[in-house]
RNA sequence: GGAGAGGUGGCUGAGCGGCUGAAAGCGGCGGAUUGCUAAUCCGCUAUACAACCUAAAAAUUGUAUCGAGGGUUCGAAUCCCUCCCUCUCCGCCA
């Protein structure tokens, strides 16, 4: 959600913005809407005017016949307003439906492009592993060392389901143990969100009205939550903060489902593209200022980075172009993990800022040094998505005998074992 | 699942057809007093949208807002209906 008034300023913003994300949105039927909503707004609060001083002389009059004449003029006032308001209010239906698909404007830096292909990479770190023999993909070598079962999953679960089993499922706890401590050192407060969400929750984050079709419902109507961003940023809906209460910095931890609707035949094989996973996630509310929002912009994907190469697997960033992104958001970058066996770098991460597009929907403020309220900022980035970070993982860290070397940093956390074999 | 209570401003909490955008208290801001702190006293203190005026704002005016939506009425925080939510007790349950 934008500003109207912010909309009616700068439509070229907005028409730039919708070419740029590949939208459909048109601002100029937006801006024929608005003219009409002001023009019925103000002749409605005329009438209304009218009406509340009417009102205050029929309390006060001492003269009976004045006053049943008072009333007889209401009545007939009464009618026309009623006729307006209905009027206002389809209007304002439309209105409500049109703004809700505004895009936001992506920042300047964001290149054009026409879908995910044309991100650009801005960095790339490690060394792509050399193999002195044929490597395996992670599938192969997650049945082999029994971390993985897929025939079982899709046997209980479906297409897209599986099981992590053994040093899989340790593996797993290894990681968000970890991240739990790495995040926690970066001021992050740890939350476990619930993640039956009412749907408030996405038109709030921006999700819906576009990804009706991504969405888990329950038969109350009620959606699963795609990521722990939803229910992290529902926290906070209707609330005002004390500018000194700000940044607020969450990890949110959660199981993360998607229907994967329109993806039927993508990455069909393995852990690359489930229906659900867990994902640990950074969530950012911060003063409404965009300078801040670059700063922790670059904060929350440096973060991801950092734990990246504390694994020590290659991997790139890069920037997501104007059609690969959100309504909402602002600006992206993508980090992604390079997989040895398919030859390319995989995503395993998103951070995005929103400026106040997020918290306008969620009605999420603070009050600034003068007192005057202003709605926060929100960013949010992936802090560690599991199982699919175990592809890269298993991948680069394979040797020739099948076994998997677990990585310096995570061995604590498996109990000190040094490879899966 | 059964029974009951309730949703009012930044917070607590009164009000139950017109004089209520809303008492009182707390908090906040400004001022007085004060050796410092504490205390006391006085005043101010909601938000959104629109109009007007601006470079922009402030001020001013109007409208709306007492969980949401609808109804009754000339007029609703107050009466009626529907929905949502919260709490308490009982039951069930990891």
């Amino acid at each position: 959600m934008l500003d109207i008034k912010f909309i009616r300023e700068n439509p070229e913003l907005i028409r730039e913005a919708a070419r740029k994300k590949h939208s459909k949105f048109e601002v100029d039927d937006l801006l024929l809407l608005e003219e009409r909503r002001l023009d019925l707004l103000a002749e409605v609060e005329k009438m209304r005017a009218e009406q509340n001083i009417a009102s205050e002389n029929i309390a006060k009059a001492t003269d009976p016949v004045l006053r049943q004449q008072t009333i007889d003029e209401m009545k007939v006032l009464k009618e026309r307003l009623t006729k307006k308001d209905e009027e206002l209010k389809k209007t304002m239906e439309e209105w409500r439906a049109l703004m809700l698909l505004v895009p936001n404007v992506p920042d300047v830096s964001v290149p054009d492009g026409e879908s995910d292909k044309d991100n650009q990479s801005v960095k790339t770190w490690g060394e792509k592993p050399n193999f002195s023999f044929t490597p395996k993909d992670h599938i192969e070598i997650m049945e082999k060392l029994g971390m993985v079962d897929f025939e079982r999953g899709a046997k209980v679960h479906g297409f897209r389901g599986y099981f992590l089993t053994g040093d899989g499922a340790r593996l797993s706890f290894a990681i968000w143990n970890y991240a739990m401590n790495f995040f926690s050192a970066k001021k992050f407060t740890p939350v476990i969100p619930p993640v039956i969400v009412r749907k408030a929750n996405l038109y709030g984050t921006g999700h819906l009205p576009g990804d009706v079709e991504d969405y888990y419902m329950t038969q109350d109507g009620d959606a699963l939550a795609g990521t722990a961003e939803i229910p992290v940023m529902g926290l906070h809906a209707d609330e005002i903060f004390d500018e000194g209460q700000l940044p607020r910095r969450y990890l949110g931890f959660s199981p993360c489902f998607r229907r994967e609707a329109g993806s039927h035949g993508k990455d069909i094989k393995g852990l690359i593209r489930v229906h659900e996973f867990f994902k640990l996630e950074q969530v950012i509310l911060c003063e409404a200022n965009h300078e801040t929002s670059v700063r922790f912009h670059d904060e929350i994907n440096r973060n991801t980075e950092e734990f990246i190469e504390s694994l020590g697997i290659p991997y790139r960033t890069v920037i997501n172009c104007g059609a690969d992104l959100g309504q909402g958001q602002v600006k992206k970058y993508d980090i992604e993990l390079w997989v040895p066996k398919e030859n390319t770098y995989r995503e395993i991460s998103s951070a995005s800022y929103f400026h106040d597009f997020q918290t306008r929907r969620f009605n999420i403020r603070y009050r600034d040094g003068a007192g005057k309220l202003h709605y926060t900022h929100s960013l949010n980035s992936t802090a560690i998505p599991t199982p699919r970070v175990l592809v890269s993982l298993v991948e680069n860290y394979q040797d020739a005998d099948g076994s998997v070397r677990i990585p310096d940093i995570l061995q604590p956390y498996m109990g000190g074992k040094k490879q899966i074999a």
